[in-house]
RNA sequence: GGAGAGUUGGCAGAGUGGUCGAUUGCGGCAGUCUUGAAAACUGUUGACUGUCAUAGGUCCGGGGGUUCGAAUCCCUCACUCUCCGCCA
């Protein structure tokens, strides 16, 4: 969410950044101007009122006590008139709160100045590329054949237990979910993230904070009776511990991760994206999160992303980096780095990680904010990033890996699942 | 699931209708003293809104009500704790 001071004090910047985003309704800015000028109105009134009845209040007090009924009566007749139109402000004032509220989580995150112009992913730069692509044998398989062929991964059972999407692991395929897992874990670890395990079901305010609810509310799954929604990425619990928290400034940059279960409902997804292990309802993702200062917040996207390059380095994956144009970029997001793995049986880049600055947008609704010496308390920037997604990974070492002795598994990993083959 | 108690500022913890945005202690910050530090003493120390700056307004778990006036009374919801039941 965008501050109200912001968008007034840069409105033709937020409207020229809002047009690169491909935005359409410009004429919400206008919008919002107007509503927060009569916000302001009504609250000047209504504060003026509400002084003179505690002023009243006060006399009335003072007057029973020094035992002048007569007189206090007198004033009570006219408190009345104020309480009538002091109630009626009130009722206007938060109509407009909310007409204000409404129209301001319409908004998506400005772009950063550096994010490419575009509309589609085809205008993606790409700002990285790592590893050669391996040339397959003809008989090369997809990773959903070679799930069949080692026996690792049972799609058939996981649609009998739950449905399509929840794919059953099992031997190989299990311990191969298990060490990478502890691998992301551990790398993460060292580069001084705090593990978190946090709750896999959230409340509603929660999922207001990160901004999943309102807009997306039909992508998480929800649990009726209790009114809570399954994380569709660790994302949500880990940055919602701070909301409402004021730091200090020198706990910046607060770093946390953690591994979680994410379940996504996908509604509208079909054909060669949801063959095998390309989007699931279920999957697994270690995810990292950091707090930063605004005049830090950048450079520590680039740390971000370079680790997680890192991590697809000592995968030995094939990659390619993407700075995301502005029209592909996320709602919540001021700059977005994709990281894709090359799929060589299907011949595609699959996303595996996105590493996104929000900048302010996310702070602004969970009011997470830092506090310097006696300053005020201001807004501190949020980034967030997957290390790894696993499935995608998982389908790209199964048909990269693809040798005469069966899945070679990459030297890293070794020490984590205990074989160096799947056959 | 049943019964009871509770939810106050960074923390602890007073406050049961008016001068309470809130006593006090701890913690934090600043100062005095000291070569420096500790101790001691003194002062200071919430957030939001609003203003050029003042002023003003709002906030004592959330929402609603009673009253001229609510942290304090009433209703309601959420959460926490204790006991009982069930149980990995």
């Amino acid at each position: 969410m965008l501050q109200v001071a912001y968008i007034k004090e840069n409105k033709n910047d937020v409207i020229a950044r809002l047009a690169k985003k491909h935005f359409k309704d410009i004429s919400i800015v206008d919008q919002i101007i107007a509503k927060d000028d009569v916000r302001k109105k009504t609250q000047n009134e209504l504060d003026e009122i509400l002084a003179s009845e505690n002023n009243l209040a006060k006399q009335i007090g003072e007057l029973f006590k020094s035992g002048n009924v007569a007189e206090a009566n007198d004033l009570k007749n006219k408190t009345a008139a104020l309480k009538e139109s002091s109630k009626n402000l009130k009722v206007e004032l938060e109509k407009t709160e909310i007409e204000l509220q409404n129209l301001l989580v319409i908004l998506p995150n400005l772009p950063h100045s550096s994010v490419p112009e575009g509309k589609t992913p085809e205008d993606n730069a790409v700002v990285y590329e790592h590893g050669t692509i391996p040339t397959l044998k003809e008989d090369a398989l997809p990773h959903w054949e070679i799930a069949t062929k080692y026996d690792i991964i049972d799609f058939e059972t996981g649609v009998k237990l739950t449905g399509a999407g929840f794919p059953v692991y099992k031997g190989k395929g299990a311990k191969l979910q298990r060490a990478l897992i502890n691998f992301f874990l551990d790398e993460a670890d060292k580069m001084g993230y705090t593990e978190i395990q946090p709750p896999i079901l959230v409340n509603e305010a929660s999922g207001f904070g990160t901004g999943q609810l309102p807009d997306k509310e039909g992508q998480m799954y929800h649990v009726q009776v209790d009114q809570f929604y399954l994380i569709p990425t660790a994302e949500v619990p880990i940055t919602n511990i701070y909301r409402d928290v004021i730091v200090k400034a020198e706990q910046l940059p607060i770093k946390n991760m953690g591994y979680t279960p994410c379940f996504r409902r996908e509604a509208g997804s079909y054909g060669k994206d949801v063959r095998g292990l390309n989007r699931l309802h279920q999957f697994d993702k270690v995810e990292i999160v950091q707090i930063a200062h605004p005049d830090k917040s950048y450079e520590i996207l680039e740390d971000m992303r370079n680790y997680v390059a890192d991590l697809l380095k000592k995968l030995e994956l094939p990659f390619r980096t993407l700075k995301l144009c502005a029209g592909d970029m996320s709602f919540a997001s001021a700059l977005t780095y994709d990281m894709e793995v090359f799929s060589a049986a299907q011949k595609r880049w699959l996303e595996v990680s996105s590493v996104s600055n929000f900048e302010s947008f996310q702070s602004n609704r969970l009011k997470l904010r830092f506090k310097d010496g006696d300053k005020k308390p201001q807004l501190a920037h949020t980034l967030n990033g997957s290390a790894l997604a696993l499935p995608r990974i998982v389908a790209a070492l199964l048909e990269n890996n693809q040798t005469d002795k069966g899945i070679k598994i990459p030297e890293a990993l070794v020490k984590y699942t205990g074989f160096e083959y799947i056959n």
